[in-house]
DNA sequence: AGCACGCCGACT
DNA sequence: GTCGGCGTGCTC
């Protein structure tokens, strides 16, 4: 739609107000979609023309648009994924722009940069190095690449390509423009595929060819070559002239991604993470809007790029809880990526080893297509699976690793192999207690208790990050030496390995241990290379890293997550060991997984050791539909927050008091109680829980229950639709 | 979100 | 009298 000067328009912008203001169209006109500049109070601010001005507003006092930004306009479907996440998250629109718009300097003139393309003539010296740069020219026919991108793709350094500038075979210019990317060779290297790989992509080709929407739960035990199968949906996708997006949990783990996808492709795609500098961010927006990124691997927001004509979602390890932003807009990135595609007509595919129950119930109800890919890649087999009773080991009270547990260690380290011991523990040990007076040591900010990091000498809380030096004396009652180090953490598993083993190298992988992402992978790369006899990790590990020496894993505490009232946790705990366990044996050799448990006979070990995946989910599933808990029930969580304890209370018992419109849908409320984190940075949070049946209009009783109320002083509000936890 | 307005207490 | 605390309300 086009509006000529002086009409009425609707500008959305990110200010949040709630609806779009009405403008007067600019000199020239404006499209439905442009971003635009314009007035507000003192101030200019970024909108969006988001259609036909309502008219509720006297016209001698509305304003006129200040300018159209140069950026490709919004797409109209666009407006309506935002428009219907918001609907269905209950998030304010203006939120749900700044998701779309989070890159760009849109208002910005374009930067420059410098670039590199084909001068004239050979230079009088010419090596192979040399050679390869103008092949690299040459092949992209025309194209032009940054001084990085060029010496990358050529395998040179980049003082090759300086040389030839030097000597006009290539010629450095500097461009106005962002750069599109390397174009992408959907045919240019395709891999062998096993059979039943080779089948599965054979459907994930026909539904990209179909360019309908359609959702495909591709279901793969690690090894199994996940992978290298949707990576097929995506040539066929770039055949089809569409854009690719796939999604991963952990930005961290690209790399090893990135060189496959470069290897199967002949070019690196778009990536998308919070790590990106303005102007990288500014480059994938806009590239992705014109069609010159045909390819973008990223985090979760790279949901709400401007793409121009997506084809395919992949949502990588669907299952996994990051998917689920905590803050701000509380949106689940696997439920918006289908919601995205079904809009554009786009095909999705949700890969996993163990996919969550949602997806698994989805595919049953015949609503995802399911895909299974069985044989392990290569000659690997599934591991041999083990529990170990911990009632029957009489373990010292500050040891961990039973006798059992340390002779398969120790057999590995003699023959070369490597063993990984799991507990998924951050720090020293979770609890530091005075054995005085029983006094935990705990955050002055939130109610977590502070956990020991005998590393960095210090009591650490892993909710806030609030750090403090280990007290001489007991807080409480003054006692001196008498605060104690209670369970295990990873740090003190290296302990206890190093006087275990004091012949085997022992290297501990925790988050919280490296300074950068980089540093991290430089090193699990070290240790898959064999730097390392044991490796003692938190659930980094478990996140799809190949260790092809790896024979053993060890899981110190299976029990962990199977108690406590979250239901979701016996999930959680069946796919994280079943991932861990996965890990063994990946190479040639058979490998073992032991489980160390008070709790043999729990239907979590029992469907993890006999690994009948599908029993398990359908006890679970059979569970939840009894209890009418998601995902056969509709849950959404109000987490209300403020200052003073008291008032915050007060208000949410209001909440729970003034409940009729979610009576009359048949929805109940729960709370208030406190919540999940009950204190953040001083905040005091308190939750409610509204539990409906699957088909009744949540949100709309939602919105009505909420539109009663007033938020009293500092208290703030946030609606979470399919929270993570239930209790 | 900003930013103005305005209504109260405390000071030169 | 005048300065400045932040509660309330508006921005097309």
């Amino acid at each position: 739609m086009f509006f000529d000067e002086g009409q009425r328009v609707a500008v959305l912008t990110a200010q949040p107000l709630g609806r779009p203001l009405d403008y007067l169209a600019p000199a020239g006109g404006c499209h439905q979609g442009a971003y635009v500049e314009v007035p507000l109070g003192p101030r200019k601010v970024l909108g969006v023309v988001w259609g036909e001005g309502a008219g509720d507003f006297d016209i001698a006092k509305l304003r006129a648009v200040i300018r159209v930004l140069d950026a490709p306009p919004m797409r109209e479907e666009m407006q309506s994924f935002l428009t219907r996440a918001a609907d269905y998250t209950l998030t304010p629109m203006p939120a749900m722009l700044r998701l779309a718009t989070r890159a760009p300097g849109l208002g910005l003139p374009p930067s420059m940069r410098r670039i590199y393309r084909r001068g004239e003539g050979l230079p009088e010296r010419m090596t192979d190095a040399r050679r390869r740069v103008i092949e690299t020219l040459e092949n992209y026919g025309g194209l032009a690449f940054t001084l990085k991108e060029l010496a990358e793709m050529s395998g040179v350094s980049t003082g090759v390509v300086k040389g030839l500038v030097e000597n006009g075979a290539v010629r450095e210019e500097e461009s106005p423009r962002d750069l599109p990317f390397p174009r992408l060779d959907a045919d240019h290297a395709g891999k062998r595929l096993a059979e039943d790989q080779d089948a599965a992509a054979a459907r994930l080709r026909e539904g990209a060819a179909a360019r309908r929407y359609g959702t495909t739960l591709l279901r793969g035990v690690t090894g199994s070559g996940k992978t290298e199968v949707y990576l097929e949906a995506v040539a066929e996708t770039l055949r089809q002239g569409r854009q690719a997006l796939v999604l991963l949990p952990e930005i961290a783990l690209t790399s090893e991604f990135l060189t496959r996808v470069e290897a199967r492709f002949g070019a690196r795609p778009a990536e998308w993470h919070s790590g990106a500098t303005m102007t990288e961010r500014r480059r994938i927006w806009r590239m992705v809007a014109e069609g010159n990124a045909q390819f973008v691997v990223g985090a979760r927001s790279a949901l709400f790029l401007p793409f121009q004509d997506l084809g395919l979602i992949v949502v990588d390890e669907e299952h996994d809880t990051s998917y689920k932003q905590e803050e701000g807009v509380l949106y689940n990135a696997r439920d918006m990526a289908v919601l995205r595609a079904s809009i554009c007509d786009a095909q999705v595919v949700l890969a996993s080893a163990t996919p969550s129950l949602e997806s698994w119930a989805n595919a049953e109800a015949g609503k995802y297509t399911r895909l299974e890919l069985t044989s392990r890649f290569g000659e690997a087999v599934m591991p041999e699976m083990r529990s170990v009773d911990m009632r029957t080991e009489s373990l010292p009270s500050n040891r961990w690793i039973s006798d059992v547990l340390q002779n398969a260690v120790r057999a590995r380290v003699e023959r070369g192999e490597q063993a990984l011991l799991f507990l998924n523990r951050r720090g020293y040990a979770p609890v530091t207690i005075c054995r005085a007076c029983g006094h935990q040591i705990g955050c002055d900010h939130c109610d977590a208790r502070m956990v020991e990091h005998r590393f960095q000498n210090r009591l650490v809380c892993h909710q806030c990050g609030e750090s403090k030096a280990k007290p001489e004396r007991c807080p409480s009652c003054e006692a001196e030496d008498k605060l104690a180090a209670v369970g295990p953490g990873v740090e003190r598993m290296a302990e206890e390995a190093t006087a275990l083993f004091p012949e085997a190298r022992i290297a501990t992988l925790s988050s919280d241990l490296f300074g950068s992402a980089r540093a991290l992978k430089q090193r699990i790369e070290e240790i898959a290379a064999g730097g390392a006899d044991v490796i003692i990790g938190t659930q980094i590990v478990a996140k799809g890293h190949n260790f092809p020496n790896l024979t053993l894993v060890g899981v110190i505490d299976a029990d962990l997550g199977l108690q406590g009232s979250d239901l979701r946790a016996a999930e959680r705990t069946f796919q994280l060991m079943r991932q861990v366990a996965g890990r063994a044996g990946r190479g040639a050799r058979q490998g073992t997984a032991m489980l160390q448990t008070y709790q043999p006979e729990h239907a979590v070990i029992r469907a993890i050791l006999s690994g009948d995946e599908e029993a398990f989910w359908r006890a679970e599933a059979a569970e939840r539909q009894q209890a009418g808990m998601p995902p056969y029930g509709r849950m959404a969580g109000i987490i209300l927050s403020a200052s003073d304890v008291q008032q915050v209370f007060d208000f949410g018992s209001e909440l729970a008091r003034r409940d009729g419109p979610l009576r009359r849908i048949g929805a109940q409320v729960f709370g208030p109680a406190p919540a999940p984190i009950a204190r953040i940075r001083g905040r005091h949070r308190v939750r409610l829980l509204v539990k409906a049946a699957k088909g009744a209009p949540l949100q709309a009783a939602l919105t009505a229950w909420l539109a009663q109320f007033k938020l009293p002083g500092d208290v703030r509000l946030a609606v979470d639709i399919d929270p993570q936890s239930f209790f």
